[in-house]
DNA sequence: GCCTGCATGTAAGAAGTTACATGATTGC
DNA sequence: GCAATCATGTAACTTCTTACATGCAGGC
């Protein structure tokens, strides 16, 4: 069984697994609603070449059919895409995650910007992750339909509620590191 | 000012702003110890390839001399180097961290794995997470020496702390997730 | 004498992005 | 009638990784 495919693939695998079929739009959609937080929005054009290769080799099942004038494709997970998802979660290590952290990549530099550039650009970050923690606090609320153990949505609620708990934790050290950058008097500002 | 370079170029011309000159090998080491926690660790091939670049737009000074019976390149970080870094940071905004979490992915489609698999992954990333702690606590006491406002290491040491803060907070996370997976019995056990 | 670390690359390929292209449906 | 959304791709390109290749220096 081959399992060397990206993680990106089983990502995209994995939002089959929900018991519904979607159209390649839809995955995007759920992949913008989900998979962003803490993975990546692929573009769709990369969507539609993983369901291209997920089909070619038999991981899910691809059904066209006329709805009006055009032909809609939808997928869905099939038993061996099942199979390989659970061999791939039992037989490989999850691996340590990657963070492409914009904010720390600066400000690990900053020594050759300004301080107020600096403060500015985490007083931005502190107003991103407020929308970002209201879009997920959405997300979050649409999965209460089905969130206890056993249901669909019941490990996407465990992940959504991780997911909200980072972005409070994020919020603090930006205000943490904030703090410290104003502790002490801004060169600039003396004669 | 050409500032359209991807972000792995403007974190390697950042290693160079510590006042000290470099050899491509010694780069790749600064990665490892600091841009892999909250970036990414950049292969030697690439570290050599940006140095280049980096070297042909006059952003880094490059210096060859011999070293016994080799040639050696040191690259330093070139006024026009320090201009554009400086641009980048004030005129772009930083944008949104990205987090590749392969742990989260995996506990979002664990529908299609097995409690047990589950919780297996979570101690593991937990031990990982003791391990990355352990790396990034050694790195920040390293940087005691010029961790004050002004020095070299102050905002170096900024981002490590951020760093420990962000560590301690994912192993809370996945305690969290681990308790509240223990709360309901594991259905497989019962008769 | 051998192994580890230092030092420097080339070549091939995969993964993923942006830009381009097309057309139907739905709501206003 | 027009705009936004749904729906599906292709083509060109960049980034980044893995595998390969080479050789010196220093410690045991």
């Amino acid at each position: 069984m081959s399992q060397d495919l990206p993680q990106t693939t089983y990502a995209i695998l994995g939002l089959l697994t929900f018991g519904d079929e979607l159209t390649g739009y839809e995955v995007k959609q759920r992949a913008d609603a989900t998979l962003r937080f803490y993975w990546v929005a692929p573009a769709m054009s990369q969507v539609y070449k993983e369901l291209a290769r997920l089909t070619d080799l038999g991981l899910v099942e691809a059904r066209t059919r006329a709805d009006g004038g055009r032909e809609v494709t939808t997928y869905a997970l099939s038993p061996a895409g099942e199979q390989t998802l659970r061999a791939w979660m039992t037989e490989t290590p999850a691996g340590f995650p990657v963070l492409k952290h914009t904010v720390l990549l600066r400000l690990l530099m900053s020594r050759a910007s300004d301080p107020e550039t600096v403060r500015r650009m985490l007083r931005a970050y502190l107003d991103e992750l407020d929308a970002a923690l209201d879009d997920l606090t959405g997300v979050r609320e649409s999965l209460r339909s089905a969130d206890e153990p056993g249901q669909a949505f019941y490990y996407p609620s465990v992940v959504a509620d991780w997911g909200l708990d980072y972005f409070v934790a994020e919020a603090r050290h930006t205000r943490k590191a904030l703090e410290r950058l104003a502790e002490h008097p801004d060169r600039s500002d003396e004669p």
